[in-house]
DNA sequence: ATGCCGAAAATATTTCGA
């Protein structure tokens, strides 16, 4: 079973090269981000008819977020319990929720699609933003594993942090100066380190990046940055047998400025016919 | 070529992104 995560910076703009890749890496699950729509504006029908069921969640052009699943998708859940919302220009706790977070179960596994905020600047409302709804999806997370047993559960998107200066190719984010490598930050990614979840990728592919700024020849330098997680909790990491970053996605006519994040697992689906099923 | 930013709403300019 293939699995896999991409900020896709727009599915209009993006379909045909979605859909191309899912089929020439034979995917079964993606989680998206950034779909850019609302569910009535999705390209569903191209999906479809690659053999893809679709859920989408997506409020207006900003943010939205997506799975496509060629295995079943079950308890689909918009937005974590005490995610928090947001408005440019507003304070309190009633602000409104962003499209940023959707959750299936796909073969037993508990999947969600993540689109953390960005934070925009170090002074700006939005990076408190920023940490306050990591924090409350770690909370989020816990609280399903005390009630599940510690099964099988991945964070999977775009986190918007840089966990370490490894990761960071980018010579424009500096720390002190940027987010996504603040202190603040990087505690807050390394905090579901606390709650046992493991970044599932990292073991395969120890270095490189997944996001390419569009200006200033960033990919041709290989100036990027590694900011696109598969965290799993200790069940799902151990059936993952294999992780890739598609790097030559950032390549070719109209690339997102992300790459798909991939991991193979052993886990047995209804489609499986090559392995026998014992009971 | 991997090459100097792109998408969407609005309809020219602004907002957002990391």
């Amino acid at each position: 079973m293939r699995v896999a995560t991409w900020n896709v910076n727009s599915i209009r703009a993006r379909v045909g090269r979605v859909v191309d890749w899912l089929e020439r890496e034979d995917i079964d699950v993606l989680a998206m981000q950034e779909i850019k729509c609302k569910p009535v504006q999705f390209p569903t029908e191209a999906f479809e008819a690659a053999g893809y069921e679709i859920i989408a969640h997506g409020l207006n052009q900003w943010n939205g977020v997506a799975f496509a699943s060629r295995i079943p998708m079950e308890d689909v859940e918009t937005n974590f319990a005490g995610q928090p919302g947001f408005l440019k220009g507003a304070e309190g706790p009633d602000q409104p929720l962003e499209a940023r977070a959707l959750g299936v179960t796909v073969a037993g596994l508990r999947l969600w699609s993540l689109y953390i905020p960005n934070g925009r600047s170090l002074e700006d409302p939005h990076l408190i933003y920023k940490l306050d709804w990591l924090a409350k999806l770690r909370d989020a997370t816990q609280a399903w594993s005390l009630a599940n047993n510690n099964g099988p559960i991945a964070l999977m998107g775009d986190f918007n942090v840089i966990p370490t200066d490894e990761d960071n190719g980018d010579p424009t984010i500096v720390v002190g100066q940027s987010t996504h490598v603040s202190p603040e930050e990087r505690a807050a990614f390394a905090s579901f380190a606390d709650i046992g979840l493991v970044d599932t990728v990292r073991p395969f592919i120890p270095t490189g990046y997944t996001y390419w700024d569009y200006k200033q020849l960033r990919f041709p330098r290989n100036e990027g940055v590694r900011i696109d997680f598969i965290l799993g909790s200790q069940s799902f990491a151990d059936s993952v047998t294999g992780a890739t970053i598609h790097r030559n996605e950032r390549k070719g006519e109209a690339p997102s400025d992300h790459v798909p994040v991939v991991v193979d697992l052993d886990v047995a689906t209804e489609d499986d016919d090559d392995r026998p099923m014992i009971f």
